[in-house]
Order: C-alpha cells, then sequence, then structure tokens
RNA sequence: GCGCCCGUAGCUCAGCUGGAUAGAGCGGCAGCCUCCGAAGCUGUAGGUCAGAAGUUCGAAUCUUCUCGGGCGCACCA
C-alpha cells in the first residue's frame, strides 16, 4: 500500500515540476522520514532544483506544498528543515484501503529460471550448500505467483555435474582404494541402506581419504594424478564400468541431496545434468555458432597457440582487426589444443540453451514427486508428455562469488554473440562464502594452528573431510528447538510437538543464513545459531503466533476484524502517542509490497529478513502497549484486533518467501 | 603483479538510486510476569563510520590515494 502511495506522489511531482518549471528529474526520492513526526513520506525535491532554479529550497518547497497537498491519500504537507516537503498521510483511509487487502501488484511476463544447489553429487551437503540453496529458494518464492501476487512465471532447476572430477575422485577410491567392482558398488549401496546408513555421508569420508590418498606416496603422486584424469574420461565417455559406477554413486548421492532439501522446504523442477551436456552434443552446436559469429578463433600465434579463444568485447568493441593488434595473450582458452572443451566453453552452450538460443533441448524424464509437482530429469532420449525449461527470459544463477570471474566470461559471450539483452537479463546471484568459528571448528574436533586462531573465521574444506554436515546441522537445530518445545507445551501431542520443533529449528536456522546480506561471509557458529531470542527466526515466529493467540480467545476471526474496519470511525483513533502507535504497525505492514520490489531488484532475500524482524519487533511493541482483550470501547477494540490481524498477515507472508512456516504455537 | 569484495558500538551485522540527531541484535548495567504466553517488553552506557584529500547545499554512501583483511587470476572442473 506504501509502494502504491509513493508512486501517485511521484507521478505528481514530475507533473508538478514540468508544469511549473519544466523540469524532468532523473530519479525522485520519496523516502521513510527518520521520524514519525516528520509525517510518512519525506521528499528532498527542493534541494535537487534549488541550484538549477537559483532559488532558496525552503521557497521551492513553499511553491509546491499547496498542491501537493491536495494529492488523494495525503492528509499534509509541512517544511521543514531547508526545504524538507514532508508527507502525512491520511491514516484513517489508509487503514481501511489494507484492511481490504489494498495492495500494489509485484509480477511480470516471461519466464524466469532460477538455478540453485548444484552440490556435486560425490559427498554430503554442508553449510555453505545451505546458504546456496537457502538463498536461491528464498529468491524463487519473492518471484512466484501466490496468494498475494501474480510474480512471474518461475522455473527452479539444479545443475548436477555428475561427470566431474569430484565424481571420478569416488569411483577412484571404489575401484582403487576399496578394490571394488560394479557389483560390489552395488552390493554396498544396498547394504547401507539396508543398515539405515547414509550414502552421502559414506562418501564424504571416503573423498577425504581419497583426497590424501592421491599425495600420501611421494614417488607415486603422477601415476595417481593420471589414474584420476583417465577415470575421469572414462566418465565422460560413457557406455564402460567406471561411467557406470558414477552414474550409480552420483544418482545415490544426488536423492540423498533432495531429501536433505526437502527437509528444509526446498523443491526443484528440473535436475539437468553434465552428461546430456555431453552426450547430446551441446558445445559442438555452440560451437559452430560461436565460430559462425567471429566469437571463437583459432590463435595462430603466442603462448595460446592451436587453442580456440574468445574473442573479447574489448577488443570488439574498439573495433581492433585481429591480425593488427597481434595475439591476444590475456584471451579466454575454450578449446584447448587437444581438442577438448573447458569449462566455460560448456558453460556457455548450458547458457544458450537456457535462453532457447541453442535450437537444441534435453530429453526429460521424471525423477522425484513432491506434494504438488514433479521434478524432471535430463536424459539422451526422454518421456513424452514433458515440460520443457529451456526458454527463459531472465535467469539467476546462485554461485559462489569465487566464480565471479568465469560467470563474467559466460555473460560477455552472450553479449558478444550478440545476444545483448540475454547477457542483460543474466543476474549472477552471488554471495561469500560459509566458514566456521574457530570455537565451533574445535567443537568438530579439528585441531587449530596458531595461523587459523588468529583468521576470523576458518575455511571449511571437503578434501579434508572438515565441516559442519547439513543434516547433522538441520538434526540439531529441532533437537534445540524441540526441548524448549518439550519444556513448554507438555499438553500437547508428540505428533503436533514434532511438528512445532521441525518449524522452529528449519525457521531459526533459515533465517540465520539468511539475515547477512550476500557479500558478507559468514563464520558459521552453532551457539549463534542455536540462539532462538533477539533477531532470529523464532522471534518472528513468536510475534505471529502470539497474534494468532489473540484470536483464539477474542472469539473473532481476523477476516472479521478485518471487514469490521470497514465502518468504524477511525480518525480519531489514529492521533495522539497512543493512536500512533497503533498506527506504525500499519505503516510498516504498509510496506510489505515495497520492501519486496527493492528485495527482488537487488536480488537480497536479506532485506525481507530485516523487514520481517521489523514488523515482528513493531507489533511486540504494540501488543506490550495495549491490551486487547480487556479494551471497553468496542470500536477500539476492534481496530486493535485488526491491528494484530494485519501485523500478522504480512508477517506470515514475508516469512513464507523466506521458506520459514509459522507454527501452531509455540 | 592484475582484477573483484570488505573495513561502521566490546562482539555479529544493517544503513535503500548521496539527505534530517548513524541503527539493530547479542553482550554489560538497571527494571517489568495477581494483566492477551517473558522465545517477550522498557530504560541505560557504548561510535574520529580504518586514515587522508576531493566532488557536493549535503558524504558511512561518490572519486583518488594510503593502511589493514578476504577472494579470484591454469591448455583444472
Amino acid at each position: 500500500m506504501y509502494r502504491t502511495l509513493q508512486l501517485q506522489l511521484q507521478a505528481r511531482i514530475e507533473a508538478l515540476l514540468m508544469e511549473r518549471y519544466e523540469i524532468s528529474l532523473a530519479n525522485l526520492a520519496v523516502e521513510l522520514p527518520p521520524k514519525i513526526e516528520f509525517g510518512e513520506m519525506a521528499l528532498p525535491v527542493a534541494f535537487e532544483l534549488a541550484k538549477r532554479l537559483k532559488k532558496a529550497p525552503r521557497a521551492i518547497a513553499q511553491e509546491l506544498q499547496a498542491e501537493l497537498a491536495a494529492t488523494p491519500g495525503v492528509a499534509a504537507v509541512e517544511i521543514a528543515g531547508a526545504g524538507y516537503l514532508n508527507v502525512k498521510l491520511d491514516r484513517a483511509a489508509m487503514v481501511k484501503r489494507m484492511a481490504a487487502d489494498e495492495h500494489a501488484a509485484v509480477g511480470g511476463g516471461g519466464f524466469r529460471l532460477v538455478e540453485h544447489t548444484s552440490i556435486n553429487p560425490n559427498k554430503a551437503a554442508h553449510v555453505g550448500h545451505l546458504r546456496n540453496a537457502i538463498l536461491g529458494d528464498s529468491f524463487a518464492r519473492m518471484l512466484k505467483k501466490d496468494e498475494y501476487k501474480a510474480g512471474w512465471d518461475t522455473g527452479v532447476q539444479n545443475y548436477i555435474d555428475n561427470t566431474g572430477v569430484q565424481v571420478a575422485d569416488i569411483v577412484v577410491a571404489m575401484t582403487e582404494l576399496q578394490g571394488m567392482s560394479l557389483a560390489d558398488v552395488r552390493a554396498w549401496m544396498a547394504e547401507l541402506q539396508a543398515a539405515g546408513k547414509r550414502l552421502d555421508y559414506a562418501c564424504w569420508d571416503l573423498y577425504a581419504e581419497v583426497s590424501q590418498w592421491y599425495e600420501a606416496d611421494a614417488p607415486r603422486v603422477g601415476e595417481r594424478r593420471q589414474l584420476r584424469l583417465d577415470t575421469l574420461h572414462a566418465i565422460e565417455a560413457g557406455g564402460n564400468e567406471k561411467a557406470e559406477i558414477a552414474e550409480l554413486i552420483a544418482t545415490g548421492v544426488l536423492r540423498r541431496h533432495l531429501e536433505t532439501m526437502e527437509r528444509l522446504g526446498i523443491e526443484y523442477d528440473f535436475l539437468p545434468r553434465e552428461s546430456e551436456i555431453l552426450h547430446l552434443h551441446f558445445w559442438e552446436t555452440a560451437r559452430a555458432l560461436m565460430v559462425e559469429r567471429g566469437v571463437l578463433y583459432l590463435e595462430t600465434e603466442g603462448k595460446n597457440k592451436g587453442c580456440w579463444v574468445m574473442r573479447r568485447a574489448i577488443s570488439a568493441a574498439a573495433g581492433v582487426e585481429l591480425s593488427e593488434s597481434g595475439p591476444d595473450e590475456d584471451a579466454k582458452i575454450i578449446v584447448r589444443s587437444n581438442g577438448t572443451v573447458t569449462y566455460v566453453g560448456k558453460d556457455i552452450a548450458y547458457h544458450l540453451w537456457k535462453y532457447g538460443l541453442l535450437g537444441k533441448d534435453f530429453g526429460y524424464a521424471k525423477f522425484r514427486e513432491y506434494a504438488t509437482h514433479t521434478c524432471w530429469i535430463s536424459t539422451t532420449h526422454g518421456e513424452d508428455p514433458h515440460p520443457s525449461f529451456g526458454h527463459a527470459d531472465a535467469i539467476y544463477n546462485v554461485i559462489d562469488s569465487r566464480q565471479d570471474d568465469p560467470q563474467t566470461q559466460v555473460k560477455e559471450s552472450l553479449r558478444a554473440l550478440s545476444y545483448v539483452d540475454e547477457s542483460d537479463r543474466y543476474t549472477h546471484l552471488n554471495y561469500a562464502f560459509v566458514g566456521l568459528t574457530a570455537r565451533t571448528a574445535e567443537d568438530l574436533g579439528y585441531v587449530l594452528s596458531d595461523e587459523d586462531k588468529a583468521k576470523n573465521f576458518i575455511e571449511v574444506s571437503g578434501r579434508k573431510g572438515f565441516g559442519v554436515k547439513a543434516d547433522d546441522l538441520i538434526d540439531r537445530m529441532i533437537a534445540a528447538a524441540r526441548k524448549e518445545v518439550e519444556a513448554r507445551h507438555p499438553e500437547l501431542e508428540e505428533a503436533e510437538r514434532a511438528q512445532i520443533a521441525e518449524a522452529i529449528g528449519v525457521g531459526a536456522l533459515r533465517f540465520f543464513l539468511l539475515r547477512f546480506t550476500r557479500n558478507t561471509v559468514i563464520a558459521f557458529d552453532y551457539q549463534d545459531a542455536l540462539a532462538f531470542d533477539g533477531e532470529t527466526g523464532p522471534y518472528a515466529q513468536y510475534a505471529a503466533v502470539r497474534a494468532a493467540n489473540i484470536f483464539r480467545k477474542a472469539g473473532v476471526s481476523e477476516e472479521a476484524a478485518m471487514a469490521a474496519v470497514a465502518d468504524l470511525d477511525l480518525a480519531e483513533m489514529l492521533v495522539g502517542d497512543e493512536g500512533t502507535s497503533v498506527w506504525e504497525v500499519w505503516l510498516t505492514a504498509s510496506r510489505l509490497s515495497l520492501v519486496l520490489e527493492q528485495a527482488i531488484a537487488a536480488a537480497e532475500p536479506a532485506m525481507l529478513a530485516r523487514y520481517a524482524f521489523a514488523l515482528a519487533q513493531q507489533f511486540n511493541n504494540f501488543y506490550h502497549r495495549h491490551h486487547i482483550l480487556t479494551e471497553t470501547d468496542e470500536a477500539r477494540k476492534m481496530l486493535l484486533l485488526a491491528t494484530a490481524a494485519v501485523a500478522r498477515r504480512e508477517l506470515v507472508r514475508v516469512l513464507g518467501w523466506l521458506g520459514i512456516v509459522v507454527p501452531s504455537a509455540m
């Protein structure tokens, strides 16, 4: 609702400036004043105009004041400080519109493809992977259609590198360290399953073991590295025993990853795999296109002689002829002199597919059934009918910021191929990695050097088998929540207690990883994550639960309270200290769609987490100050009830976008 | 060496496209459960926004430099 009025005010000012001064400004700021006494919206526009009009800001503000005051929904406009235009809204009118759930529309046309998780299917997921998946899942929820917004048609995919070196490492561990055949691997996996053991956990240890083994015997290091490469190539080629072992392990671990993520409410629509990118020859098609458009060329001299390299946008833009400038030594190698394609090359092909520019598609097979939809996986020859995901208008890749450079190269390649719009709508939703605090690292039994202790965080390492496994973390979060629930609600049924504990544990975890902005390195600490007080998920959940408790006892539904507001004479009840403290809840609640818009534009779910906390805090203040159930003035009681209802409604919505469920009790 | 990111209260972090007296949580101290559940609320102490110069009516925010920290720079994936 705030955004609706903001847009109206902006349009009004724009028209006014054009009419009076024939000026149009690039951006008209309409901000939230630092204090409620200054009103609900502040315009510093007079400062902007002072120089151009050669007038004092205050004088300009005075000229605009009266006309702005005539805007619908505005109660008064005051001039403050050196020339601020402070807008006071018609509180009663706004409350009535909000009670009717009027709000700005969020959404648009086109298909948006969000890619996240993308964990190598060779070991258990850890906290770093959780940050990725939770960021991506929350962002997809922000985009998708739901009861609040039309949103965008959105697909969620999880890229599976099932033919990479990390999977090769596990195959080496199986065949060399364990001396297993394909049949042995099958038997081993069945054994694990029967014993209720997690395959991804077993692989976690094996991966650490084989990583050490490569380097353990100095004279044989070269030989073992070669073995690793040969295994990789066998897997890429397919149609042999090692490739079958890889397929078995990768698929098994992938299933485990999906189970882990489902515990956090994270689901996928499609799982494109590298094996299909290879076998369906995506790269060959992309290569032909790149050569045809002059983006890829054979280097004939210099250090990259014999390689196919990518013509860089800078030299292309400057119109530099290749022959004149000599070899571009910094050009990115796409095809090595031995004819094999690099990772970036494959990624370019894959991204052409995402935009429907490759002229090819995957085969599709059903892989997993969720409660509301099917998750598909890529195959060479798929089932019919099937959906297709390679027709995006905008894409979001949730990938660690250590991959900023390769991501930029893929983006640049699209630009060089003159897919400029596609390149512009390519968002690398990057984020800094997750380390561990020294305290948590030591709790996990890791021995720290003095150098480590001096650092702010300790980096996790899959190769060393060092890190916090996702399932362990989720288990501990839920167990901690359960302990609290048991103490507070011994009267509840076991099933309900379990459900509440799960909502709280997951809510705390998701909030913990979302409250940091993306480029902040997180030093993960068990003690901090398990805190359920202050700026946490449970704090926000608790506010919503408290609001619900009021309605249970009041004998009035939230809907009825909202509907009743339409007939009340509110103006008197929303002024003064008491009235303003009620109004501030509505004001904060009114900013929901504005904050959502900003969070989408910045691709920053943390903005919503901050907002959820602020709204919960606002509600808790209100809850403490106004005792609703004992209020004797019926009209006022109804307004207070509606206030609790609006806070709860928007809290449930914003938490929903963060993938956090409000439990039945706390 | 080159490129990107960061430096804000004791600690962990916010601070929207420059705007009013720089905020929050945790921790500290002092209070609040005969009153809708205290996973809560109130009050209080605590900052040279790393440093310097510049642009601007106005800078934590933009520019340059210095200092300190992180990450990335393979014919690996």
